[in-house]
DNA sequence: TCAAATTTTAAACATACATTCAAAAATGAA
DNA sequence: TTCATTTTTGAATGTATGTTTAAAATTTGA
């Protein structure tokens, strides 16, 4: 990779973190790409030298974090926990995306809106991938005999709902911390899986 | 009320009705004045003769679902049912309104942006109202000694999510019937709230 | 330093809607 | 039937973006 192409690569990733932080503000159809182009003081048509469109730079936002978010959770998958252990992790971390990130996270709602076409099933395949996280240390839960939900798909998306719904309500400023937002949760959570 | 006032107020209902079952489909900003006028049968010029503006007509369907879902819940709270009965009722009948009436009672998603300025007061105060039917058919649990949640307000907040994000992977004509459904959740929710 | 390659710019263009408006059409009371 | 009132129309207007483009500015490597 030479200079140009290593130029390149980095102004796409200033791109990408100025949109994410506009997106988590503002949603995929509220952010405008005069200010993304403001935030990092250019003007709108060089975004334009670096991403295809709008849809393209959006895709590639929600694909980033999404990504990160699955790695991360194969980090917590990978560290020989028990399921117990595991899933109150996974809750954790889901939660604090769902804080930190707000809408870049808000999966489904807008994006399934916002990538039509060719992104469309992209976008469902990595979410898909990322419930399906949730799925496997229910299942190895079950068999391992530490959970026994009476039905182990609604129980999930019973369950990635009630967390997904966080961001609407949640305020980081207010009486509630972040700690004893995740093990209420947690608490009610291991209430439906045992 | 005279011929004139009684035709404007019809007119007004089945605009209001149209709008509503393309809000339903395509939520709030995705529906236009276009759709809604051709629905009728009508050009979108005439909309401006019994409604303002797009916002206000917006703001009338959302504010008409929602004082219809509230009117519902009194009647079952009227009913004179124990708390658990009662619950499962307004459990059965919130899951009836997010699979039915979908983005049009997609509460606070799209709303929370959309009705910017005066109309946003009015909406989440409706809205509040509508949350603490739910906390006072709790608190009323508790008292009667058939509820002990850990900690209410959270409790409440967490039911609501799971159920709010049904509408968004829900399929009336998938293998789950709604009555499965509903049985379902409220077997959860009673784990939390018990 | 210089020429070629690259990046950036500002303006033009396109599109999708909401909204307005004057004129036309339809309606209803006499 | 007539005329004032009500309702509808279709075109014009306004606005907020996304996208393209040709030219200008900058950077790079020899």
């Amino acid at each position: 990779m030479n200079l140009t192409e290593r130029k390149m690569k980095r102004k796409r990733e200033q791109i990408l973190q100025a949109a994410i932080s506009i997106i988590k503000r503002r949603g995929y159809s509220g952010t405008t790409m005069e200010e993304i182009a403001s935030e990092l003081l250019m003007t709108k048509g060089s975004l334009y030298y670096y991403f295809k469109n709008k849809s393209d730079l959006m895709y590639q936002c929600h694909n980033f974090t999404l990504s990160q978010a699955i790695e991360d959770h194969h980090d917590i998958l990978n560290r020989g926990l028990s399921p117990t252990e595991t899933f109150y992790e996974m809750v954790s971390l889901h939660i604090e995306y769902a804080v930190e990130q707000k809408e870049t996270f808000n999966l489904i709602m807008e994006p399934k809106r916002f990538f039509a076409g060719e992104k469309l099933p992209l976008v469902l395949k990595l979410r898909k991938e990322y419930e399906e996280l949730f799925d496997s240390v229910i299942a190895d839960g079950v068999q391992k005999g530490e959970f026994s939900p009476k039905d182990p798909k609604i129980a999930r998306l019973f369950i990635l709902g009630s967390m997904n719904w966080i961001q609407q309500w949640y305020r980081p400023d207010g009486t509630l911390n972040k700690q004893e937002l995740k093990d209420i949760y947690f608490d009610y959570i291991m209430k439906i899986l045992r």
